[in-house]
DNA sequence: CCTTTTTGTGATTAATCGGGTGACTTCTCG
DNA sequence: CGAGAAGTCACCCGATTAATCACAAAAAGG
């Protein structure tokens, strides 16, 4: 979406309030108070770029989430609570609000029925494709093939790799060069390593996975490799659930012959 | 703002995806879609009063949130993330940009100089006043005096006091009945009771506090005190700080007069 | 093979919201 | 009392978005 870290603060913090739900006056009002601490309709204007007959309405709606105090005389001043109490506030908020979802979507579900058989589905950018693949691992019962270059096997992947075998799933790995398979051996004992299909540098391959032999996913990187994990929006991936889910088959052979080859080595 | 818990749970997490930042179009698609678990653009726009045409943009955006994937065929089928793992998306992308915000807020802060001296602040709703009156607690050094209806002594401004109290601070706590007397003193051993200076039930007042004798607070509740306390908006009050900040001066006195009756005692 | 229905895309309209500006009243202070 | 500042209102305009429609492509079905 955006936020860029090199960015000067008093942008960055306006992008995030407004993202909360503030309008554009009342972010940068409260960035400009944040800042004086305390101070009248004319100062925040001027450090803010704030009209100063609009200040007043920023601060009303500052006032309504209970960031801002009023100080009833003329010039009226303005006061904010600390950024500390302020973020605090926020995640306090959106924590409610997260839970207020969760509690509707599970009073909502009742009518569902999953496990499609048929069907290849598309997901795009990287973090929804980890997601899949996350949400693919702890679902996991006993085996997980996983297939990807180095640039995609994130500490989330690992974390959730080696959470699965602790459950006592099995799980084979291949594509990572060898100095990375020592250090992930360590993070998650149990785990095989196999060489990879192909030379995944050469190909714009991301990841290809399986698990129990009945989900499977697909990523390609599509920028080429060279500015593709700078971006994290290039990867796409394409995945598919079922024993009788077509991708599933074809992965399902490819990974049985190459596997069955690793052992009778 | 709003949020009825009495609502059905299509509307409640329709309103709170909105807040996250959906339209009102992708939202509901996602409700849908979440009772559906898969599904075309009619069924969508069957259940969930989105206009058919308008399916296929809002699942475009609810893509690029992650949420959903898309089966390319004809016609289009729909599936989407599961409930639990989309408030985890959720929580996670806020608690990022939480993170954000805090840092953005800290880089800026240098150009500040609090510490009022004169001035009466004014603050209106409950949760906010009692944001001050936490902010105040944490503050403290020395001593905390407390009066308050029992209705508003939740059990964050109990926390509060407890930890105040464990940093050294002496407790002087007045307003709350004999059975809730003994309960504090389980939590806070050494905080003291005193008599309030009048019958707080009688009044519209909700509480009036002072910190190191230089930070004071008094609120009212504005609309009688029947219906005040179910209203969490109803309560407005006023604070000062510094020495020689009128509001605490007087208060000051009232204190140090009734406190000193009742060492005397 | 042709007709009819369904599906997907794009354009268009209407309405709302929010940023931006200026007029006008009230207040403060020299 | 008068100049300038403070506060309140009302209005404009552009962007966004909900909502509707028109149309082409594709399935379905006889």
């Amino acid at each position: 979406m955006s936020s860029n870290p090199s960015k000067e603060p008093e942008t960055a913090a306006t992008e995030q309030l407004e993202r909360f739900g503030l309008s554009t006056y009342a972010a940068r009002t409260f960035v400009a108070l944040a800042s004086l601490g305390t101070g009248t309709a004319r100062d925040v204007s001027q450090v803010s770029e704030v009209p100063r007959t609009r200040v007043y309405d920023a601060v009303d709606e500052l006032r309504e989430w209970g960031l801002v105090d009023v100080q009833q005389s003329s010039p009226k001043e303005f006061w904010v609570i600390s950024a500390e109490t302020a973020c605090r506030r926020f995640e306090r908020d959106f924590q409610h609000r997260a839970d207020t979802l969760r509690t509707a979507l599970s009073e909502l579900e009742p009518a569902e029925q999953r496990t499609e058989q048929r069907g290849v589905w598309t997901v795009n950018g990287q973090a929804a494709v980890t997601d899949r693949a996350l949400e693919f691992f702890t679902t996991a019962e006993e085996e997980i093939v996983y297939m990807t270059t180095e640039d995609l096997l994130t500490e989330d992947v690992i974390d959730a790799l080696s959470e699965a075998a602790d459950r006592g799933v099995s799980i084979k790995l291949a594509g990572v060069s060898s100095d990375v398979q020592e250090q992930i051996q360590e993070e998650i004992p149990g785990a095989t390593m196999f060489e990879s299909l192909w030379v995944w540098s050469d190909t714009s391959a991301g990841r290809l996975m399986m698990v129990d032999g009945r989900k499977t996913l697909v990523s390609a990187l599509v920028n080429g490799n060279s500015a593709s994990v700078s971006d994290p929006r290039s990867e796409t991936a394409i995945w598919g659930e079922g024993d009788a889910n077509s991708l599933v088959v074809v992965l399902k052979a490819i990974f049985t012959w190459r596997l069955d080859t690793i052992d009778s080595n």
